[in-house]
DNA sequence: CGCTGTCCTTGACCTGACTCAAAAGGCATC
DNA sequence: GATGCCTTTTGAGTCAGGTCAAGGACAGCG
C-alpha cells in the first residue's frame, strides 16, 4: 500500500549513517534482520509536521538525517519545545498509542520508521533493542534535567550561550573536531524556534544574540552562520561549571 | 560489613509496600531472589543528604518510604530541583560511576539499595528489571518534559497550582480516592524547596500561595496542611488542558 | 524590477517576579 | 514563659524580560 511519494526505499542497515548510534546500535545480525523487515523510510520537508500531539501513532522511528523538534502547546498558544531531535535520536514510545508532543521537521528530514507492534514484540523477545533504548532514554532524561536548570534559573544571556555551546559541540563531534578554540556552524533554528526552546520571546533572543555579537563572544555570518572565536569564552557565558564534567 | 546504625535489616520482598510499583515490579521469583541477595535497606533522617553530585555511587536504589529530591546547583548558588522522588521511584543510573545530582531526604526516608555491579549483571542476564526500568525512565522523561513547560512558560500562580495539583493527585492515588472534588493533604516541602522546584524565589511562592488562599482555591490548615475544596477549580488555575488526558 | 512574505532587529514602555528588609508565627530548649 | 532559631509572611522598590510597534534584510516570483 501507498508508499510512493515521501516513503523512500529503505537502504540496507549495513551502510546506515546512524547504525552505530541509534536504537539498533547493539543489535546482532539476526535482530537487525528482524528490524529490517518492519522498517520503512519516510521523508519530510523543512517545516512539515510529522505528527500532532494526541494523534494515533502506529510507528516508532529514528532520525536518520535532518532535525526535528518536540513541542508542547498550551491552550492559549504558549509553546515550549521539550526536545531537539538530531540524527540517531528516537521518536515515539513503545506501549503508548498516541503521540505525546507535536513533532515537526525543522530541516528536511529522513526518518527510519518501525511498525510499532512488531517493534514492541522485538523488544520483549530480544535484549539489545531494549537495552539500547534504555541507555538513550537515560541520556535524554539527563538532557531534559539540564534543560530544567536552564529554564528555571538561567538568565536570557546564559540561555543563548548554553544553546550555542550545545550546537557548537554537536557540530564539532559531527565533524570530529575538538570542541575547543574556534569553530563555525549554521544555526538550524529560527529565532522563534530558539525562543520556544529557551523559554524566551523571539525579541529577547534577538537582543541577546546581538549582545553576544557586540561583546565579541560570537561572530555572525549572514543570518544563520555563527562563528565562535573562543569556545572557552562562550562557555564562561553559559553559567555552567567551567571544568565541565560532560558525559557521552 | 558495617550495616548497624542506619542500615536496617531488609524485610522480605514479598510484603514490600512498593513491590508492585518499583523497579522489581515485573520480576519472577528467581529474579527477585537474586535482587534480594544484593539488597540492603538504608534510612535517612529528614534533611540528610543521601549523596552529593559527583560523588562515587556504588549502588542504585528504590525509595521505599518518604520523599527525596534531586537538585542541581550552579557555582553561584542558584539551585534547581530536577526531580521529586516518591515511594517506588528509582535513584541512580546503571553504567554510571558517580551521582549526577544532589540527592536529599526531605522527610525521613527509607531506601532499598542494590549493589551496583550485581544489579547491572542482573540487567543483562534477565529481562524484567531492564524492561521495568525502561518504563519508569520513560515516565520520568515525560514528567521532566511537563516540568520544562512549567519552567519555561507558566506564571508563578500557575506553577504553584500545578505543583499542588500534582501533590493532591499523588495523595489521592495513594489513598485510593478519586482525584476530583475535595481533598486534603500535607505539603512535604518547605517554601524554599517549592521555590527550588518551581524556578521561583521563596517570597514569590509565599505570595502566590497566599493569593490562592485568598481566592478560595485552597484552604491552609496549619503550616503544612492544605485542603482543596474543588479540584477542578485548582486545575483551572494550572493552565493545563482541562479535559486532561493524563497518563498512568 | 517591484511586490510580497518571512525572518530578523531595534526602540519605547510596561509588568511580573526578584531583591532587600522587617516583622510575625511556630516550636524546641532552658 | 522567656530565649533563640527557623520558617513564613508582607511591604516597598527595582529590573530583566515581555509586549507592542516600526522598520530593515533578503529570497522568491510574476
Amino acid at each position: 500500500m501507498a508508499r510512493h511519494d515521501p516513503n523512500l526505499a529503505s537502504p540496507e542497515c549495513g551502510d546506515c549513517p546512524i547504525r552505530h548510534r541509534a536504537v539498533c546500535a547493539r543489535c546482532e545480525e539476526d535482530e537487525l534482520a528482524q528490524l529490517e523487515a518492519v522498517k520503512y523510510y519516510r521523508s519530510f520537508e523543512a517545516g512539515q509536521v510529522v505528527i500532532w500531539a494526541g494523534d494515533r501513532m502506529d510507528f516508532v522511528a529514528s532520525v536518520v538525517t535532518g532535525i526535528a523538534t518536540l513541542t508542547q502547546t498550551m491552550e492559549d498558544g504558549r509553546r515550549q519545545m521539550v526536545g531537539l531531535l538530531l540524527p540517531s535520536d528516537f521518536v515515539g514510545r513503545p506501549g503508548r498509542a498516541t503521540a505525546a508532543y507535536d513533532v515537526t521537521a525543522t530541516t528536511d528530514l529522513v526518518m527510519c520508521c518501525f511498525r510499532k507492534k512488531p517493534f514492541e514484540d522485538l523488544m520483549t523477545s530480544t535484549p539489545h533493542v531494549g537495552q539500547r533504548l534504555l541507555e538513550m532514554t537515560l541520556d535524554e532524561l539527563d538532557a531534559a534535567r539540564e534543560w530544567m536548570l536552564l529554564l528555571g534559573r538561567k538568565t536570557a544571556r546564559e540561555r543563548i550561550a548554553s544553546l550555542l555551546a550545545i550546537l557548537a559541540r554537536r557540530d564539532a563531534s559531527l565533524h570530529l573536531k575538538p570542541a575547543r578554540g574556534a569553530s563555525h556552524f549554521d544555526l538550524p533554528l529560527t529565532r522563534e524556534q530558539m525562543a520556544d526552546y529557551l523559554g524566551l520571546t523571539l525579541e529577547t533572543v534577538s537582543r541577546q544574540v546581538s549582545a553576544l555579537k557586540r561583546d565579541g563572544v560570537i561572530v555572525l555570518d549572514g543570518k544563520r552562520g555563527v562563528s565562535v572565536p573562543d569556545f572557552d569564552r562562550l562557555m564562561e557565558e553559559t553559567g555552567d561549571d567551567t571544568d565541565g564534567a560532560m558525559p557521552s
